[in-house]
DNA sequence: CGTATAGATTAGAAATCACGCATATATTAA
DNA sequence: TTAATATATGCGTGATTTCTAATCTATACG
C-alpha cells in the first residue's frame, strides 16, 4: 500500500555519467514502436521478419527502429544464415520493462 | 539472483493504448535535465530556484523543461507567494524512478 | 509609487528525429 | 549464374526538440 521507498539515497543517481546512461536508454526506449518491439521480444529472440509481422510497420522503418536499440546497446543481435536474430541485450533492460509492465498495466494510480 | 520476472504475460503491454502512455511517460522523463531535475526532487517539494541551483542552468531552460514535465503530468506544483514549488505528482512516477534508480546505480549487470 | 526577485513565456536558430523510398548486401534456391 | 528472400543503409524532407536571449507577469519590499 505504501512505496516501501527509500528516497534518502536518491542521489545514487546524482553523478551525471548515471544520469546521462540512464536517459540514453530510456530514450531509446521511449517510441511507441520500439516499446511496442520491446514487448513483442521480450526475453525471446525473434528474427526480423516475425518482428515486422506483429508490430506492424514497413521492413524498412522496423530495421531502423532496431538499429537505434542495438546501437544504444538495448538490443544484440545473432545472425543465422539469412535471418538476423533480435533479442533484449541485457538484465537490466529486461527488468526496466517488466516494471514499466507493472507500472503502466498495474491497478496501483 | 534471478530476475523472477514472469515473460509469459508480456502482452499486458500489447494494447497500444498502454504502449503510447508508457512511450509518453518515459519519453518525458528521457532528457539528462529532466531527470536529474526528478531526481533532485525525489518525493520532496522544492522550488525552481533551489532546482536551478542543484541542476545547474538558465531558469528558463529549467523553466521550460518543468513545463515539459508538468504538461505530461510528472509533475504538480504549487505556489506560494513568490515562489513555485514542483513535487513528483503520482505515485506510479515515483515508483518508476526509484526502480530506475535501482536498475542504473545497482550491481545487476 | 518604483524596484527587485521568482517564474513563465515567446521567438528563432540549430540540432535531432521519424519515415518513405530507393538501393545495397548477403544468403539461399533453382 | 540467375532469381528470390531477408535485412541493412543512404538520402531527402518535414516534424519535433532544445537551447539562448529577450520579454512579460506576479509578488514583495521600501
Amino acid at each position: 500500500m505504501n512505496m516501501a521507498t527509500d528516497w534518502g539515497e536518491v542521489d545514487l543517481m546524482d553523478k551525471d555519467e548515471h544520469i546521462e546512461q540512464a536517459s540514453r536508454a530510456m530514450k531509446a526506449m521511449s517510441h511507441p514502436l520500439r516499446l511496442k518491439i520491446l514487448c513483442v521480444l521480450g526475453d525471446k529472440e525473434i528474427s526480423v521478419q516475425e518482428i515486422v509481422d506483429h508490430v506492424g510497420t514497413s521492413q524498412s522503418n522496423i530495421s531502423q527502429h532496431l538499429a537505434i536499440l542495438r546501437d544504444k546497446g538495448v538490443l544484440r543481435t545473432r545472425k543465422v544464415a539469412n535471418r538476423v536474430f533480435y533479442r533484449v541485450g541485457d538484465t537490466r533492460t529486461l527488468k526496466l520493462l517488466s516494471m514499466m509492465r507493472d507500472v503502466f498495466c498495474g491497478f496501483s494510480k
